[in-house]
DNA sequence: AATTATCTTGCAAAATCTTCCAATATCTTT
DNA sequence: AAAGATATTGGAAGATTTTGCAAGATAATT
């Protein structure tokens, strides 16, 4: 067996499982865990596995379309920093805009000390706060995308219209020079409904949306105000859209 | 087992269990208190769990469970049979409004497998659907009226207007013949439109509701088609309501 | 205030990783 | 096809990380 085959064992192997220790990986492919270490380094390098202590995990999901779930372990840490660093940014009574994704999911958590007014469309997002006593938090209406829990179509752009707000906290698929591009047809009106609504536009990435190019453009980076990110995003990127006159914030 | 599926293992317990003492993670992972602690303070840094005294409890509530669905176990069974008998007036093709209530909740997931049309206000209702793939759910929008989970307000009530439906399946904090009443001020207006969107007006009921008067009224028997309840409901003001000519159907 | 339970810290044992090396397999050149 | 060059593999020694335990510190309980 090549080592090009085995690693592709490997990772599909991952695919399944999530997780696997190195004995375990080192069984399957038929080989001595020093070999499998190296598959795994190699691996790793691609971006696709994540080597630990004792084995490897699955890093990113074969496609760049985003399954919605608190679970989701995927840049977990990146996430919760950029999230942290970005309701950071908002006032106590600002009114916010919050769109949906993983990545914002982990902003309004830490919005919730804050306590803006916010306004969404994402259900996981409603959810947070349904327990809170004193935010207002306003949910648009709309027909729910399964699986994301988003609510999308006619009304939720509508209802986004009549809206307006301090801030909007927005999610994308690929940040470049060219501009926010996203994944979701039915996602890019309400986005953009959202953009308009608010008078700051802050999008937040993780490193792995950077040079990115999704199917569909969202906005140019005009329309963008300020970015936050984590630390591992191309310095050079990040540079570049600083002199376009982006504030670029690094979580860490 | 790695550290990484470790603590994947304890936060996905958590998930279950909400808050789990020491002892209890170290069994379910099998590895001592010492290294459950080292791993509650890294997932803690994740923002997804809070370490505690004894133990620790989860953060981030699971996405599918409201606290109020959650708590309220009263007449669960009964609750459960009028659900199933209630669903089982609905056609498939029908477009079904739904009001918020943990009644109605249990109606709720009977549909899932009529797969109707579905407007709801309701939060926990909308979480409910937010998984299943081939079901049109539309959600009102408004303002999150906290613990309830419930979207009220103006939003609400104008989006409400503007919906047609067959089928308004309805809860209320009492029945009597003076007609429905209910106990959120908030929540009237709202159940008003549902009733005058609908065609058909179901109400759903427990035993307990019969015959008390809750603060508001919120409409005549003139406005009700069909009441469903349990078998506990007393005998003689059912029989008095169908000889107003409502349809009641005793679940069982 | 005393007592119990739980937490933090430091440490040694165990597991795992890195680096290096010899053996084997594969490729290149003649 | 043979010989040499290169790459890959499995294993071993030492470095690193993780683990479980114990002692002192801290928090909760009575």
């Amino acid at each position: 067996m090549s080592s090009e085959e085995r690693q592709q064992r490997i990772a599909s192997y991952l695919q399944k499982v999530e997780f696997a220790s190195l004995e375990e990986l080192a069984k399957e492919v038929d080989a001595s865990e020093s070999t499998v270490r190296r598959d795994l380094t190699a691996l790793e390098a691609t971006g696709l596995v994540k080597r630990t202590h004792g084995g490897a995990r699955l890093l990113v999901p074969a496609t760049d379309e985003f399954t919605f779930s608190a679970r989701d372990t995927h840049q977990l840490e990146e996430k919760e920093l950029i999230g942290k660093a970005c309701a950071a940014l908002i006032q106590p009574n600002q009114t916010v805009i919050i769109d949906a994704g993983t990545t914002t999911y982990h902003v309004a958590r830490h919005l919730e000390e804050i306590a803006p007014h916010i306004i969404t469309n994402s259900l996981p997002i409603a959810q947070l706060f349904a327990g809170a006593n004193r935010l207002e938090v306003v949910v648009t209406g709309g027909v729910i995308y399964p699986k994301l829990g988003v609510l999308v179509g006619p009304l939720t752009v509508e209802a986004m219209k009549t809206m307006h707000a301090d801030v909007a906290i927005m999610s994308g698929g690929g940040i470049s020079l060219e501009g926010v591009s996203n994944s979701h047809g039915l996602l890019i009106d309400i986005q953009r409904a959202m953009l308009h609504a608010a008078q700051k536009v802050i999008f937040c990435f993780d490193h792995t949306k950077f040079g990115r190019q999704s199917v569909l453009p969202l906005c140019g980076l005009e329309a963008i105000d300020t970015i936050v990110t984590d630390s591992k995003a191309p310095r050079e990127l990040v540079n570049q859209l600083r002199k376009k006159n982006i504030e670029v914030i690094v979580a860490k």
